[in-house]
DNA sequence: ACATTATTGAACCCACGGGTTCAGATGCCG
DNA sequence: CGGCATCTGAACCCGTGGGTTCAATAATGT
């Protein structure tokens, strides 16, 4: 969605088209909404550097000056833009891990921590999941605290979740004993780093032998 | 080393400096070197939107002029400064992994894979290295053939040559019958991950955890 | 109906920086 | 010494794009 900027003039909703407009039946918040989400699309296909606003504007189908109505520069479009979408991709992350509290205490975590890997690395490889981390350390040098930020709501958002779950089972003896914390980075690692040798990987075999690597090192 | 910028007002060359100036005793070769060190050096500090020629020229000790007339614009000054620097890593690196050549094949490999990831990991930790990676994926999205081409002189020649000795080491029966690609990617998963998780670990016992974990994933 | 508020398009201002030009200055080589 | 190549500094041209202004327009609430 929200691709073709001439979205809002091919809008079923009548009287919504050519200039002016006072409160319309999309209240304020949801135009801001529209705003973002053309900003991240547009960002995410061209870079901050080579995205001028106006055609932020065209994307969300609204006018230059309702653009900085809403956000006051580039800058907060930017990171406003990132945050939400990164906010997005860590509740998904999240829910997945949160998966494994259903494990049972005295059953094998293989398949689990398998179907774990599988699902969490198919979220990572998510076109808007790419984007996000690619805009966050694509200008981490100018904006340094969007990256912490964008860090701290996924993937640190994710080892710390990970590193509970993985407690418990340890805790229970289906692991051994270890540094959760330490365990989910290897975890992850083990799951992301391919990603960046062979983007193109099938993966749902990348999650497997991820998993059974873990599991060989981790295991009981 | 380049990351001085003063290196060549403190060379002891005497009769260099103000205005003018022929063939002079740095060849042309070396002129061109310390304009892309000094490009490297300002774009790992600013970025390269925030990076202005002039700065770079400053930083080189050279006027503006001269610089377009050894690299015809910004985007070859990118291109060619990171891409030397990346070599260098990539060489540096290397070097590390051919440490495992002189493994004996009857011997424990886990103290020279420690010691290897130990090495790697400094050398990955580096200032330049840093950088190397940041600027690369930073304009991923403007100039995708530099991201490859530093992908390919760096992590990909790594991971290339530290399979070949893995496949080695598992011939002569010390790590469990295995996809050489497949562990070098873990190996290097493991050790780089935690990077990004925690910038700021001490290197040395992160690379012990991944040995630890590789070695009881892929030993025998 | 009327004031209010949100929006629009188009024009506008202006700083910034990539890239060029040019007249001097300087060192090297024959 | 004279021709050649190189470098310098400073000025210059100009496209780009961030951000603003403004009159016109349209929906809303009362």
């Amino acid at each position: 969605m929200c691709s073709l900027w001439f979205s809002h003039y091919t809008e079923p909703m009548g009287s919504e088209v050519s200039t002016g407009g006072g409160r319309t039946a999309r209240g304020r918040i949801e135009r801001r909404q529209a705003i973002l989400d053309g900003a991240f699309a547009v960002f995410a296909r061209r870079g901050y550097a080579q995205t001028c606003v106006k055609e932020i504007a065209q994307e969300a189908g609204v006018a230059k000056p309702t653009v900085y109505s809403h956000l006051n520069d580039k800058e907060s479009l930017y990171r406003e833009a990132v945050e939400v979408a990164a906010d997005r991709i860590g509740a998904r992350s999240l829910a997945v891990v949160e998966q494994l509290r259903e494990v049972a205490a005295d059953s094998d975590p293989c398949a689990p921590l398998t179907d774990v890997a599988r699902d969490l690395l198919r979220v990572f490889s998510t076109p808007d999941a790419r984007a996000v981390r690619q805009l966050a350390c694509a200008e981490a040098a100018q904006f340094p605290e969007l990256a912490a930020s964008v860090r701290a709501r996924t993937t640190l958002r994710v080892r710390s979740a990970l590193a509970d779950r993985l407690a418990r089972i340890a805790l229970a003896g289906r692991l051994r004993p270890c540094d959760p914390e330490v365990a989910a980075e290897h975890f992850l690692s083990l799951l992301t780093g391919p990603l960046e040798y062979r983007p193109d990987a099938a993966p749902d075999t990348v999650a497997a032998q991820a998993a059974d690597v873990f599991l060989r090192a981790y295991g009981t």
